[in-house]
DNA sequence: CAGAGATTTCAGAAATTTCTGAAACGGAGG
DNA sequence: CCTCCGTTTCAGAAATTTCTGAAATCTCTG
């Protein structure tokens, strides 16, 4: 498969990009192109558009599905595998975000829980540190989880209103009356 | 300098992470020693500390200092540079979304824009994808340069409403009474 | 403006990551 | 249970990134 001058160019742009995302150039150029193309492709188009061996797309592809990036497709009477990414750019970024939330955020969490459980180390100052850091996390976290839950539209909503959001939370005490009233 | 065994691990995990986070082990290393000490320290006593060269801590440290990461402090009589972490955690996690962003987000916006300037390209679904995408990045970073302005204060309340405000905004409209009277 | 202390630069070495071709594997159909 | 078509694995090659030591540079101080 030919690709177009657009196609080439935002391929190779993804390419470029990916090693500043923490995915090599091959994976972000596999997205790119599976994002860029209306049908779903199989791993010979893909290795064939992108001009790399056969199992460089093979490593890629798995490592898309590590990341849920990519859906598998079948068509009748053909037993490769197809791939192509989801519609909903929303879904997309919601992905995305979960992903790098594991790989990113998670293991630290745990490792300064794990830290702070070893008891007094004799060390005030790492140990107030290292306190507020999961705190903070965990703040974070607690509100991306209640972000997670919302569904494109309000999502979309939510980000429109931001500004006016933002506004309303005053220093004296952030009490929004019609939302405390709520529950 | 010897590190204390949690000084220690907590160092060791932030070079393991480093490399998830696009930044090299050394960096990791030498911005978590930073963030759990409590006074400013000097190249030489990282140096010491992590057990690498003192040309590898002198490109550490630059490259904190092009992510904003680090701060610099003098002492009275002596000429050599320290260094520190700001003691506001959201002050860090500020400067770490912005040059995030600088980084990641901006150069891909400003590359779909560019494929757009260029025209019709006769591929009409990698036309409206790369619209869309870019349509999804811009909404996004406008939310963000609305966060962007709260300060520390103010953005804790937020997320601590987070939820409350997350289940008002439904789908008939998304208006809240008492925000969108207010301008 | 010479010398000492401190930092930065840089070319090559070392380590790590990515990529490839060949071989192994898997499973549907005959 | 063999064969074919497709996928995955894997060991080594290639490319890239990181790290080091030596030299260059920078800048105070006397």
């Amino acid at each position: 498969m030919a690709l177009t001058p657009l196609q080439q160019e935002f391929v190779l742009h993804f390419g470029e990009m990916g090693s500043r995302w923490g995915i090599n150039r091959t994976v972000g150029q596999i997205y790119a192109l599976l994002f860029i193309s209306s049908e779903p492709l199989n791993a010979e188009t893909i290795t064939e558009a992108l001009g790399i061996s056969r199992s460089n797309t093979s490593m890629g592809l798995k490592e898309l599905q590590s990341w849920n990036l990519v859906r598998l497709k079948h068509f009748p009477g053909d037993r490769r595998d197809y791939f192509t990414t989801p519609d909903d750019l929303w879904e997309i970024v919601r992905t995305l975000v979960a992903e790098r939330k594991k790989r990113e955020i998670d293991p630290t969490l745990t490792k300064l829980r794990e830290l702070e459980m070893q008891g007094p180390a004799g060390d005030d100052y790492a140990e107030a540190r290292i306190a507020e850091l999961r705190e903070l996390i965990e703040m974070m976290t607690g509100f991306y989880a209640e972000m997670e839950r919302l569904e494109t539209e309000r999502l979309v909503k939510l980000m429109t209103l931001g500004s006016r959001i933002a506004g309303l939370i005053d220093k004296t005490g952030g009490m929004i009356p019609s939302l405390t009233k709520r529950k």
